[in-house]
DNA sequence: TTGATTCTGTAGCACTTGCTACATAATGCA
DNA sequence: TGCATTATGTAGCAAGTGCTACAGAATCAA
């Protein structure tokens, strides 16, 4: 069954393939067999090397994770000296891009089926907050700040997502 | 098909309890057999007097919203001059309750559809927005403080449902 | 080469989904 | 009373769900 063999490159593959595929349908419809389809296999190999659904969106949601802080780092380098305010226009900004779009989806999918009490989604999301959080850590001007403007930055992604962004506009000037 | 009588009897108590059955069980899994077995009727019923299942859920939507903003006025009658730091702490607290992580577990289950596209869901998602502001309005000390924490209440939502209700607790000393 | 283990395709099962066909019962109007 | 509209139950369909059974192919150790 090769459980924990994240260095097989066929389940690597897979996984790159999947990921492509839930950016852009989201985590809501994400059943075996389109999943297995976008990968290029059939849901019983999925089941055969995941072991179980919730095997392959746990595999997933790990591999989700990783390629956004990869693809944040690229986007935005730490080092450069920048107010709070810019810091989360910056990541905002980011996040009306088609990927970035993505994420959000899948970040939103995330919260409502961990607010319903599932646990590995609930663990997907303290990852992804860490995750995020230490990245904010590396690039605001007084790190203590990060979990104030980690909470705040989640409430503008709210408003952008119902198209409100003037509610996330005016939550900015609380930074200043 | 009587499309618009929503004074009709009938419709009111079934949406009364697909509402109790909702906020129980979230939005996700709210599919027509369960709804119907919730309001003591027939799926076939249901359509028949909503149409199809996106009527259903529309007007359990609106429904559900006019439900909430009963609760608050009576849990939390304007009228008490408060900080907005104790607006924001008291609707928190009143969130913990069994009532509160349903219509929270709801929020979540709109704002993930909302954010793939759906029209009747962002448009719930509107509706719910702009009455908590209005309401938000009537009691904060500096009523054009509503847009900002409306944004930061969000965030704080989110951090709840995940238990990182530390990082919200930071976010709340912005309001001061 | 043999034998065991690992892999993969084809079918299919039992279940749930939204929705429909059809027949029947209730109801209001003439 | 007769008729037409409305209301409701029973059955079922086509599609999709996670998952399994079973058979055959590939691979590797002996």
């Amino acid at each position: 069954m090769n459980i924990e063999t994240s260095l097989d490159p066929k389940r690597r593959a897979w996984l790159q393939d999947m990921a492509v595929h839930v950016l852009q349908h989201g985590l809501r419809d994400a059943s075996l067999r389109p999943l297995a389809k976008a990968a290029g296999t059939s849901d019983r190999m999925l089941i055969y090397h995941f072991g179980s659904k919730d095997g392959v969106i746990s595999a997933l949601l790990l591999h989700l994770a990783q390629s956004l802080t990869a693809h944040l780092d690229v986007a935005l380098p730490a080092g450069r000296a920048e107010t709070a305010r810019e810091v989360v226009e910056e990541v905002r900004a980011l996040m009306q891009s088609d990927m970035g779009q993505g994420y959000m989806r899948l970040w939103f999918d995330i919260l409502s089926v961990a607010a319903q009490g599932d646990g590995p989604h609930r663990q997907a999301g303290h990852v992804l907050s860490e995750l995020f959080e230490g990245w904010l850590q590396k690039r605001l001007p007084n790190p203590a700040q990060a979990e104030a403007v980690l909470t705040l930055f989640e409430g503008v992604l709210v408003m952008d997502a119902l198209d409100l962004s003037a509610r996330g506009d005016a939550a900015l000037d609380l930074l200043d």
